[in-house]
DNA sequence: CATAAAATTAAACAACTGTTTGAAACATAC
DNA sequence: GTATGTTTCAAACAGTTGTTTAATTTTATG
């Protein structure tokens, strides 16, 4: 009703914006205050309620507008796949993600890691009920994911597929979240300087290997019961 | 100097931790107040801060309450399948992480549930960086792992191994630590209850075929570059 | 019992939180 | 120009935060 700039540039939004997401990444949405915020973006502690109406709804604001870029990159690199003439492996599948993910670089410094630390955050804070926030309102992206799993590998039931492929979320997500801590061990413990994009290049064969295990869960539980 | 009760049951501060763990795992750190805290607990606002100190040195201690009867029990599984006839596989160096886990169930009802709640937050809340400090302070206990694995598989390097163990770490705290909404998911989209053995009874044959791949990373980010 | 140490309590502390207000500044249209 | 709607601003709001204080009660020790 009154939303949209007539013709502004709605420069303090987005300056909210790369603030807010880059604070909440290093410190958590909790742990930053809305003057740490309008402090760093330089603008005005009352503008963000007025332009986003509460903490809670800028917190989902800086979600839509990387869920926004990501997922739009990603059903095209999945499209791609599907029509093309490569053939379908769940290698191939999770190497859709890589892309979109290193292409928000481009559009800001670092972008990929803000990326991935706010995903695990989120994931922490909401008890993992993001999980199914964010099942609902890409629920077609991940449909379209799901389909081309079961292309990649007819053999998994749809429910199995469910776990496998949280599976890897998990590892994926959280692997990254925390890929700065992993890198810095790496380089004291191996002096090894590892980027992200290798750490991603030796995970996608982990995740591509474990989901395609047809080993049958053994009754691992059964023994040294009081 | 004036630390341990000289013979009271210090009641008062186990109080205070059991009703800090329970509210910290559901709510996360930040979001949790001592004066929630203390309300649960039946205690005076104060006695936080005469036991504990600080409300950071309360969350340590919460952690280490966890952390002491885990490791202590894993440890003695890795003893037990060092020395004993059992053949050393990935999975069954996987399977010495079952019993320590759900072994807190026997100290407090959803005791692993907590533990997997708390983890999980904890590694969201410290970028990571909580991973630094639980190596330093159980260092130990990953080194007997580490050689564990390596037992199971001689022919990965240090280097290789550092990394397939966060991913497996990675997939194993994320999934557990979000294991409800899965469940919850799960549940209504499968019409299938799945108990955290079963989760854990799927999860474990996938890290192991992910820890167990040798495919060597290809170049997976060559293409379709800018 | 007397004494000293330990533990609990209600109250207050200063700092910080997200949000609201009403006036000022700005831009746009007539 | 005036009028209109949008955006910014400093200030204040009411509520919550972790922590400290000083008095009191409880517990243990001689």
């Amino acid at each position: 009703m009154s939303k949209s700039p007539v013709s502004g540039r709605a420069l303090t939004k987005n300056k909210i914006l790369d603030a807010a997401e880059e604070l909440f990444a290093e410190h958590g949405f909790a742990e930053t205050s809305l003057r740490e915020i309008t402090a760093k973006a330089e603008v005005n502690l009352a503008s963000v309620n007025y332009h986003f109406g509460s903490k809670k709804s800028l917190i989902e604001s800086v979600f839509d507008r990387f869920m926004e870029s990501f997922t739009n990159q990603l059903m095209t690199e999945m499209a791609e796949l599907d029509r093309g003439g490569e053939k379908v492996t769940v290698t191939a599948v999770l190497n859709t993600l890589v892309n979109p993910l290193i292409k928000i670089d481009d559009i800001r410094p670092n972008g990929s890691s803000v990326f991935m630390k706010l995903l695990g955050k989120a994931y922490a804070e909401t008890q993992g009920h993001i999980r199914r926030f964010a099942m609902d309102r890409y629920s077609h992206v991940l449909a379209r994911f799901t389909r081309l799993l079961h292309k990649a590998s007819p053999d998994v039931k749809p429910s199995e597929m469910f776990w496998r492929l949280h599976f890897m979320l998990g590892a994926f997500i959280f692997t990254l979240a925390g890929h700065e801590a992993l890198q810095e061990i790496s380089e004291s413990d191996f002096a090894q300087k590892v980027s992200v994009k290798e750490i991603i290049s030796k995970l996608i064969p982990f995740l591509a290997a474990g989901f395609s295990t047809n080993e049958i869960p053994h009754n691992y539980l059964s023994a040294g019961e009081a």
